[in-house]
DNA sequence: GAAGCATGTAAGTTCAGGCTGACACATGGA
DNA sequence: TCCATGTGTCAGCCTGAACTTACATGCTTC
């Protein structure tokens, strides 16, 4: 896992209203407006946030139709298990500056 | 431990240049002239990550006399484990609104 | 046709965090 | 004394993320 791979998902889980998000969702999938609503937020906020959750893998949406035929956008948790110490973070960083500058083998 | 709590960390540990703070003392403690000459930063700039790792409890820094008698600022990882799943921020999240506003108890 | 509820998106604004440059101060050595 | 190197802090710029308002569209139901 490169570092920003790595930071997608922090960057993603680092926010408290994304943390509201995904708290919520835990407890069952549910719609965007659903969603909203039970959170206290904007739509399009929310939007925002779910964007960035899904980019991050963490959670997952699907756009389905209700009985009454109206379009409805459910939002599911992806299941994700992180697990972050030093060693992760430097193993992921390393991963990403494939060129050690302290050596000299001019590998390129 | 509340989502506040939670958050700090997450988002101390959400950001590249932090990643590589990490990664970087993971190799063994640096006094932060060195580290930021390591890592191509300035040292304001770094002793602002410092700072917020530093309160997240990812580091911690320790002012050292060295054998010349100049004071070295040095920081060291310290122990961290964090594990991040759904049920961990759910928790932590749920911890942090004690009122279950759904919940008709009033045991406040 | 108007009202209600849903998805999307495109503005625009506000604000915190990231980042730079410059400073004060201390020490050791030429 | 002057220079190099270290800590520590402050003022200020600037970008990007967060957030709001407003709109277009589609579907039902009255």
């Amino acid at each position: 896992m490169t570092s920003e791979e790595l930071l997608v998902v922090l960057a993603a889980v680092g926010h408290a209203q994304r943390l509201r998000v995904i708290a919520e969702i835990a407890g069952g999938r549910m719609y965007v407006s659903e969603l909203a609503r039970r959170l206290g937020m904007s739509r399009p906020l929310l939007y925002m946030h779910l964007e960035r959750l899904e980019k991050a893998g963490l959670v997952s949406g699907s756009l389905e139709l209700s009985d009454s035929g109206k379009a409805l956008k459910y939002f599911e948790l992806a299941p994700f298990d992180l697990h972050v110490t030093a060693e992760t973070i430097a193993t992921a960083v390393a991963a990403d500056a494939p060129e050690t500058v302290s050596d000299t083998k001019g590998t390129t």
